[in-house]
DNA sequence: AAGTATGTCAACCGCCGCGTA
DNA sequence: ATACGCGGCGGTTGACATACT
């Protein structure tokens, strides 16, 4: 049998929506909350279907909607998310309080998009959703729905991605534009180039029982101290952009869920593995040192 | 002033994953 | 096990506004 469609298309208002209509809807959603979408219209006295009006109350009539332009501020924060989380506009605006997935999607498309160089726009996310997950490597063939549905929300403390996601440079999402450290592989995929405030310097990980499996992606705080304090005053306050775009470790890792990262993957699908723990290990040690 | 091109953004469409019966 | 309902998501559309010729 069929999917039954989402609303009746006949007698159902379509198009913009009049004040009235808003009105009603806020009145209703204010009285008796939206437990369920697909009967408040009717229960609300809107000739609209479910979907419109969920649509409706979400990207205009929310109280907690921030309206106006976006700042510029905003602007670098969405383009820092995108560059980490791609085309996930929802991700992204669960990080920007009060503004829309929608007005996002909005604002990348007319604005923020045209600021960006064309390999950039050419590399990041133009792709189609596609109708299937891609196929999962060896590497994360263990993860369950629950994880791989929690990196799609939150890819930079999950492991895993894929292959789009492996495509672009990292960046933490509350970075500032002006942020001096960065961080980038060397060829031999096992040192960690660090360039911190101007400050080149180098950092094998296998010092530092990255791959390791019983240790679990244990990098230590030897390893944070030196990745985020290269100025030689202690510690830094930006976190390392990671930039992965040669990066193919050879070496296997262990995430600290225990699941066996194959790194020889030519994808480098597990690259972004390995800078997701990374990444997420130098997010928890630099809480530790703003204690 | 009129016609056309381009930009903006609210709204819709169709797909997907999850929960449930 | 599976079919279905639902909410949620990203891509796309189209009406309207504005800029340009």
């Amino acid at each position: 049998m069929g999917r039954a469609p989402c609303c009746e298309k006949m007698g159902l208002k379509r198009g913009p929506w009049t004040p009235e209509e808003d009105q009603i809807l806020i009145n209703y959603i204010n009285t008796y909350g939206h437990a369920n979408w697909r009967a408040l219209p009717k229960l609300a006295g809107l000739l609209r279907c479910g979907k419109s009006c969920r649509l409706r109350w979400i990207n205009y009539l929310r109280p907690d909607i921030k309206r106006g332009n976006f700042t510029r501020e905003e602007e670098d924060t969405i383009i820092s998310l995108h560059e980490m989380l791609g085309n996930r506009w929802s991700a992204i605006a669960a990080r920007l309080s009060g503004r829309t997935d929608n007005e996002i999607k909005n604002v990348w498309h007319t604005h923020l998009k045209k600021r960006l160089p064309q390999n950039y726009q050419q590399s990041h996310h133009t792709k189609k959703r596609s109708k299937k997950q891609p196929p999962k490597l060896d590497a994360d063939a263990s993860k369950s729905n629950q994880d791989a549905k929690l990196e799609q929300q939150d890819p930079v403390n999950i492991h895993g991605s894929n292959s789009e996601d492996m495509m672009m440079p990292l960046s933490p999402p509350h970075c500032s534009s002006d942020m001096s450290s960065s961080l980038t592989t060397s060829d031999n995929n096992s040192n960690v180039n660090i360039i911190n405030n101007n400050h080149d310097m180098s950092l094998n990980v296998n010092d530092y029982d990255i791959d390791t499996p019983e240790n679990n992606l244990a990098l230590d705080e030897d390893f944070w101290s030196e990745v985020l304090s290269s100025d030689n005053s202690g510690v830094t306050s930006g976190f390392p952009t990671l930039d992965y775009d040669q990066f193919q470790p050879m070496s296997p890792l262990v995430t600290e869920e225990g699941v066996l990262i194959d790194c020889s993957s030519s994808t480098c699908d597990d690259g972004m593995d390995f800078w997701c723990n990374v990444y997420s290990r130098a997010e928890e040690f630099t809480q530790l040192l703003e204690l």
